[in-house]
DNA sequence: ACACTAATTAGCACTTTTGCTAATTAATTG
DNA sequence: CAATTAATTAGCAAAAGTGCTAATTAGTGT
């Protein structure tokens, strides 16, 4: 569904995206790398989560959060279509043009 | 500035941009593809217009505007750079896979 | 059953966003 | 310069989002 565009909309949403790129982590992981509540991690967790945009999975007493790569490509590929062409063709890593 | 996500978040003015995809339109023209008033329109119009994402031109009595689709690139592209890779390459159009 | 750890849900205050009507600005034309 | 057309800005009410503390659920081990 395209309220992943909403849950994008939250830095501390983007950051959790980006730290979950790095693999797998529970909320109490993330939670020590913000300057908020652990109830507020949650609840972002779970704004993520209901746009598909992380996967939740009981692990033990745990529950681990990770990266939907497939809707995250589906919502970036939208927006390419927006524009009408593909981007540039990156390479592999931070190759920056001059 | 990565507030596009937030001008990205509300669905008229995702539809905005569909809409200009096809070409320069003004506050006008947008505002007979939607059931909310004039001054609504012109409001989301300049959300899109703070995060960039659109430009606008006077032109003579009327303001034109259009998409600016290299900061829709961008942040395309911070969604890729987020699961780490390039998208599967289209080609030109809507070659879809089997 | 009880305690302990991990995490969510509930309830609330505060802020931001949305969308309306009314008023205003800007360019054009008689 | 008054009238007209195009569009924005102002001001407000309603709705949604954010983040806190307190309370609750869920698993694990004693």
């Amino acid at each position: 569904m395209s309220n992943a565009f909403k849950a994008l909309s939250h830095p501390t949403r983007r950051e959790i995206l980006n730290l979950l790129k790095s693999g797998p982590k529970t909320s109490g992981d993330l939670t020590e790398a913000f300057q908020v509540s652990w109830p507020t991690i949650s609840n972002h967790l779970n704004t993520l989560k209901d746009a598909s945009l992380v996967t939740a999975d009981r692990e033990g007493t745990s529950i681990v959060y990770s990266l939907n790569a497939s809707v995250l490509e589906e919502v970036a590929l939208g927006l390419f279509d927006l524009i009408g062409h593909a981007p540039a063709v990156p390479k592999k890593k931070g190759e920056e043009p001059s």
